[in-house]
DNA sequence: ATGACACAGAAACTGTGA
């Protein structure tokens, strides 16, 4: 089975690029971040007639997470038990939509999106940390099964995976209590499978648009796969796929791809 | 050998991202 994580940044702007690129890639289970839009308005009809099956779970045009599977989809669960919620000073605060869970396969999939943190004295950076932190020790309890925790974490564990630690729209990503949060599902159960597969500095899952950080290579690596025992166990590659990022209408983000034995 | 922000929604600007 081939498991797949990406952050698209819209799935409406960029449905064909995503649907060429889950057939070239030969892909089974899409685990999709900032899909941007509520399920009525997601366009269901590309990936069905490619074969795939939807688990959506949007609210409005921030956030939103999918998954689109060919070998079934079951159990469907839209965010984790006691997944904190969020809100500006002065409003209710909700649940974001987050985190999704379905059964792909043998294997339990949480499509992921970690709030970005926005600055250090920001309420939202408080909010990062308690997400980790709770669907951590949820984690725990899951980490029996098949587990795979995948998406768009908003951390750079290492220093190599961060290039410019000076980089002050991602200071979010770079604190020791961030990449402490990060390192903690190691402790519940779990390993990161693309550092096993993928030790090298400079391998970016992330650049930003502006200030051809691309071209550059001026990235960040924020998007993973945690797996846990039984799942690592069965563990036989991941790639990064870079070429995602190039032409027009690219995400910021790139796919990481994840390799299981039958 | 990739290229100089992009997306959505309510209004031609604001919030959000990283």
């Amino acid at each position: 089975m081939r498991l797949a994580t990406w952050n698209v940044n819209s799935v409406r702007a960029r449905s064909e690029r995503i649907i060429d690129w889950l057939e070239k890639s030969d892909t089974d289970v899409l685990a999709m971040q900032e899909i941007k839009c509520k399920p009525e308005q997601f366009p269901r009809e590309p990936f069905e007639a490619a074969g795939y099956e939807l688990a959506i779970h949007g609210l409005n045009q921030w956030n939103g997470v999918a998954i689109a599977s060919r070998v079934g989809i079951e159990n469907v669960e839209t965010s984790f038990p006691g997944q904190p919620a969020f809100g500006k000073p002065g409003q209710e605060p909700i649940v974001e939509a987050r985190a999704l869970g379905a059964t792909c396969g043998d294997v339990r999939v949480w499509s992921l999106y970690v709030p970005n943190g926005r600055g250090l004295n920001d309420p939202h950076y408080a909010y990062k940390l308690q997400f980790l932190d709770v669907l951590k020790e949820q984690a725990r309890q899951w980490a029996d099964a098949p587990t795979a925790l995948v998406g768009d974490f908003n951390v750079a564990p290492l220093t190599t995976d961060m290039w410019s630690e000076a980089d002050a729209d991602a200071e979010t990503h770079v604190t020791p209590e961030a990449r402490a949060a990060f390192h903690a599902f190691a402790d519940a159960g779990y390993e990161e499978l693309s550092r096993r597969f993928i030790p090298d500095e400079g391998k970016y899952t992330f650049w930003d648009y502006k200030q051809l950080r691309f071209p550059k290579n001026e990235g960040m690596r924020i998007d993973f796969i945690y797996g846990s025992q039984a799942l690592a166990d069965k563990a036989t590659g991941v790639t990064i796929d870079r070429d995602e990022r190039k032409g027009k209408g690219a995400s910021d983000h790139v796919p990481v791809i994840l390799d299981l034995e039958d």
